[in-house]
DNA sequence: TTTGGCATGTAATCCGTTACATGATTAG
DNA sequence: CTAATCATGTAACGGATTACATGCCAAA
């Protein structure tokens, strides 16, 4: 989707870094588990990332103590707690996206209706899946208590996954009911 | 955003090119009116990607007749409307999308409340904007004849974006209103 | 005559994923 | 013992943007 111009794999590992210390692994399966529905970082991002991140002294090695399986777990430094903040002042660049779907939907008087009916009940479903766990997500968090106070924050975030996503399976149904749409418009 | 799989630069060519010849710069200007809230292409993906599915057979140039201006006008070949056929069946592929604003949202308690109002705020009057033109292109096409058949589908990829950006904005307003977002949680 | 839009293209660079390569640890 | 998961990393590749380079044509 969309394209980025500045390098924010690094803002990631900062900001997930300024909660405690953190080993790469660690850093892609939280963003995996928490930041799936808008975030995606994969190994090949992250790893080189985090020795750019340690050479300019932005993050630093953590002891781990005694035996285990190796682990390199890092902390962010007062420079990286600087970048962090200042990378937070900075206005949010205007996101550009791709929805293939509608490129195809655009484009379907090329191709069979069915087809078309398939991409959008495919992407119904998958995106009903998704809203499904954000709304298990919102649930659980809405009972449990809140140590590091960041249950606000989070409900934010949730927020934003749950409304698009309601939109997008909205316009699904939508398009899957003709009777509806010719009604609506 | 997220990322792609395949090339779909391609298909956006070879989709604009079934309606009729096109050269590389009103590819990119019809994608830029049209397109614009869905997708984004430039130059240095196009150019490159006319002269491959020139050599692959799928486009062919087409003589501009007489004086005028140097442009480079290309039409579908059979190939490429078999090309664009057979990714039209294909399944979409499922996106990711990278929201900066979220991360931001997410790790805006090493940085400044009236940082993250801001930011907000901007995404509120952009995606605004945003959702005008929509509301605006909808309005005249509405009312406009149909020679090409198409006001269907182009109502269809209209509606995805209206329902977007409207979530959206009802997010932005929900950031910003801390009293209605007590009301509402 | 000079500015802005039309028009094409390349080079440098970066972003990002996938596949590969390796190996330790733990649960069954 | 063996499969799954933990864990780190690199190499190859392709996708995408930006900046650069060039030049024509029309209108003010």
């Amino acid at each position: 989707m969309a394209r980025t111009r500045s390098n924010k794999t690094r803002f990631l590992i900062l900001g997930l870094l300024s909660e405690g210390p953190l080993s790469g692994y660690e850093i892609r399966r939280l963003t995996q588990l928490r930041f799936r529905f808008f975030w995606s970082e994969s190994y090949g991002q992250l790893y080189p990332e985090l020795a750019r991140l340690e050479a300019e002294g932005l993050i630093a090695p953590v002891k781990t103590p005694g035996g285990g399986r190796q682990r390199n777990v890092y902390r962010s430094t007062p420079a990286g707690t600087r970048a962090l903040k200042a990378w937070l002042k900075q206005s949010v660049e205007p996101e550009t996206h791709r929805f293939e779907i509608l490129l195809k939907v655009y484009f379907s008087a090329v191709g069979d209706a069915e087809d078309l009916q398939r991409h959008v009940s495919e992407f119904r479903d998958r995106t009903r899946g998704a809203l499904q766990q954000l709304e298990g997500a919102k649930a659980s968090l809405q009972g449990a208590p809140d140590p590091h106070h960041n249950h606000d924050r989070v409900l934010l975030a949730l927020d934003f996954g749950l409304r698009t996503y309601q939109a997008w399976v909205g316009w699904a149904d939508q398009v899957l009911t003709p009777a509806a749409r010719k009604g609506r418009s």
